[in-house]
DNA sequence: GTCTATATTGCGATAGAC
DNA sequence: GTCTATCGCAATATAGAC
């Protein structure tokens, strides 16, 4: 996987990649002062004192390693741009979510733990992370009034902070319904399929 | 409640008080492991070892803040058994929740905490408690769909955390979107209203 | 019941050898 | 760039005086 070998000139850091693998189910267990260098050193099967090394110190592998988790969120401004119907924006946007958790079962907890316990993170990577996809739909929403697609008297903020609360709440909540609730991956399509319901014959005129 | 103080019978231990009220906001902010038991005891007017005295450690003055905060949960159940129509019922768990979040700031970060970082806490007070919120949403549901308030094909799950999400998320959003969503309490009523106009459009037959 | 003083452990960080 | 060893500090908890 690594290779390290002096001419090649290809990556070579293994401790610094393998810090930030490691950090990444630890810290979204337990949070940024749940965890201790030495149990992160442990995890990646590197020296304690790589942590300082490559990072500064503790905080500054959380930051390093949120900064790459947030990096995908990014990609959600994309669909603002795509030519298709305003609705079905905000289904890319819910599948976008769904698959995004999915794949990356840790981001959720870095959002959710962050906004609950911020962090100096919080103001810096994840508040404008946050603040862009909120935006996006925010934009995609008048897009739509535009067109009259909307019934009168929706608030935007409102509507699609809605929309946004069905598809990650769902996520949220899993840890303590996941007996009471099949939030099994095959029934994504239909999760997908009923919150769109929902808030279609909710906002449509 | 307590008394300890001879012959007049009012509550005494103060410490007791002090230190589970101390504990709410810090707590809440940083969660069970960025508090030190100095900060806490500082925070109440205490000496130190009082936490020890009373609680048994830090984790024990957590534990007991979380069962005193999470008692008002159980109130929600009593909507299920009001005789009031079914969307009603709805629309009352709607407010009970928004006016909870208003009068107790911090229950929505001890709830999002446990989930995303749970601590022992989370198996013996959170989790219960959540469910058995959505085990009355549930219920309430399966009562209207046996009444045909409901279109046919909804899921009961998605249905019940899809109206969930709207109000819970929105409140967990606000750290982050306070710049660009009016969060204040004077919008409250139109909030409600709204999430339970798309919420109705969205299930009704 | 409340205090002081302290025991003990674990923490994050780094100096310095290699 | 990686290691060992250790420093200095803050953590929780408690023994024992009052």
């Amino acid at each position: 996987m690594q290779y390290g070998m002096g001419r090649t000139g290809v990556a070579d850091n293994d401790c610094r990649n393998n810090l930030i693998a490691a950090a990444v189910p630890l810290f979204a267990a337990k949070g940024l002062n749940g965890v201790s260098v030495r149990e992160l050193a442990g995890a990646a099967g590197v020296n304690l004192s790589m942590i300082s090394y490559y990072f500064g110190g503790k905080e500054g592998l959380y930051a390093a390693m949120l900064t790459e988790q947030f990096a995908i969120l990014g990609r959600l401004e994309e669909i603002q741009q795509m030519e298709v119907d305003t609705l079905q924006k905000f289904e890319l946007y819910v599948r976008a979510t769904v698959s995004r958790y999915r794949r990356n079962p840790y981001l959720l907890r870095f959002y959710t733990s962050e906004l609950t316990n911020p962090t100096a993170c919080f103001e810096t990577i994840i508040k404008p992370a946050i603040k862009r996809v909120v935006q996006m739909l925010l934009d995609t929403f008048t897009d739509g009034l535009d067109h009259k697609k909307f019934r009168d008297g929706l608030n935007p903020a409102d509507t699609v902070l809605a929309l946004a609360g069905m598809i990650n709440f769902y996520f949220l909540l899993e840890p303590a319904t996941a007996e009471l609730v099949d939030h099994s991956s095959e029934r994504d399509e239909e999760l997908i399929r009923h919150i769109m319901d929902i808030f279609t014959r909710g906002v449509l005129r």
